[in-house]
DNA sequence: CCTACCGATCGGTAGG
DNA sequence: CCTACCGATCGGTAGG
C-alpha cells in the first residue's frame, strides 16, 4: 500500500508542537525569559534542535502568534455560524474569545506586548492576522449600530471592548467566584448598556433563550 | 549657614533617577531585555553602579514599580480634590489615569506583567500598592451605583474599566486623530452607558459645565 | 534531529 | 560610585 506522503524534510508535527510549547512559555515567562532550550526541552528535544524548524527565536514567536491568532479566527467564524442577531453573535464572539484567552493554550493577545523584539515585517504578518481576527467583531459592532443597539461602532469602541476581555487575563482566576459565562455577560452588558433598562437584580439571572 | 541634611550614605536623587530610567526601560524592551548596563547607562552610571543603590535588578523593578503606583495615586487625588459629582469624579480619575499611562513617564500599570520573575514578598508589596490605587475608584463606582447611575459596582465592573482604559497604551497614538479627553470620554460613555439616552452625534461634543 | 561547541552578554561582586 | 572581573547562561552553528 502506498504512503499517504512522502516524507519530505522536517515532520510538521514536531513543528506544531514546538510552536504550542514555545506559545506557551512565552505567555507564561515572556519572551526573553524564554530561552530556545527550555522549549526544546518541552518537546523532548535537545538544546540546538528547534534552529532545525525555526530560523531564529523571533521566528519562533512570530509563527506563534500568526498560528494562535489563525486558529483563535477560526474558532470564532465556527461558533458565530449562522447567528443572525448580532446581540447573540457578539455574546458568542466574546465568550469565544475569552474561553481561547482564559482556557485555551495560546492566548496570542497576550503575546502583543512580547513582539517588541521583532523586525517591521514580523510585525506586519502579525498585524495582518489581528486584522483578520478583527473582521466579525467589526461586522457584528456595526450591524448592532445600524439597528441602533449601540449609538457607535467607530474604532475606539472596538478597542476598548478588547481592552476589556484581553485585561482579564491579568486578574481572572478560574477558581474563582466568576464564571466565563457571567464574565462574558458583564462585558456585553457594559458595551450594550441593556442592564440599563433591566432591573439591576436580575441582570446576571438571565436564562438561555 | 548650616546644611540642610548631613550626606548619610548614598544619594537619595540619584536613586529616583535610576528608578525613572528602570521604570522606562523596563516598559519599554521589557524587564529580561533590559539590562542593568542599560539602566546604569541611561543615568550616566558604569556598569556596577545600580547594585549600590539596589540589591538585584528584581528590587529596582519592585521599586519602579510601588513608587510610579503611589505617584499615580497621589496625582489622582489631587485631581479629584473637591469633586463632589461621582460622574464628573469618575471622568478626571479615567482622564488622570490616561494621562499617567499615556504621557507619564512610568506607566506602572503595563509593567504588571512584567512582575512574574519576582518572588511572593515583592508581589504583596506591589499589590498593596495597587490596593491603595484602586480605592478612590471603587468609592467613586459605589457612589454611582447608589445613586443608580451605573447598575452594578461589583468587582468586575472595575477590572473591565482598567481593561479599557490600561489596553489603550497597546495601540494609542498620540499623535493620532483621537485626543486623550475624547479617549476619556468614550470609556467613561461606555460605562454609565450615557450615550444611550443622547443623540448620537452630540455624545462626543460636551462643553465643560 | 543530536553532539559539541563558540562568542557574546549578563547579573552580580570584591576591593578600593 | 568606579575598576576589573567571574561564573553562568544563552542564541546560534558546524558537522554529521
Amino acid at each position: 500500500m502506498p504512503r499517504r506522503k512522502k516524507e519530505t524534510g522536517p515532520e510538521p508535527n514536531r513543528r506544531a508542537e514546538l510552536l504550542r510549547a514555545a506559545a506557551r512559555l512565552f505567555v507564561e515567562k515572556g519572551f526573553d525569559a524564554t530561552t530556545t532550550r527550555d522549549i526544546a526541552e518541552a518537546v523532548g528535544m535537545r538544546s540546538g534542535s528547534p534552529f532545525y524548524h525555526f530560523r531564529s527565536k523571533q521566528e519562533l514567536l512570530k509563527a506563534a502568534m500568526v498560528d494562535g491568532l489563525d486558529a483563535g479566527y477560526a474558532r470564532l467564524l465556527a461558533a458565530i455560524d449562522g447567528i443572525a442577531d448580532p446581540e447573540k453573535r457578539l455574546r458568542v464572539l466574546v465568550r469565544t474569545h475569552l474561553g481561547t484567552l482564559l482556557e485555551g493554550e495560546c492566548p496570542s493577545p497576550m503575546l502583543l506586548g512580547e513582539t517588541r523584539a521583532l523586525d517591521a515585517a514580523a510585525h506586519a504578518e502579525i498585524a495582518a492576522a489581528f486584522d483578520r481576527y478583527q473582521l466579525p467583531w467589526q461586522e457584528t459592532l456595526e450591524e448592532l449600530e445600524r439597528t441602533g443597539r449601540i449609538p457607535s461602532a467607530a474604532s475606539p469602541v472596538r478597542l476598548l471592548l478588547f481592552g476589556m476581555l484581553n485585561w482579564s487575563k491579568h486578574w481572572y482566576r478560574a477558581d474563582g467566584e466568576l464564571s466565563l459565562d457571567e464574565l462574558a455577560d458583564r462585558a456585553v452588558a457594559l458595551l450594550l448598556a441593556e442592564m440599563h433598562s433591566l432591573a439591576p437584580q436580575t441582570a446576571l439571572e438571565k436564562d438561555r433563550p
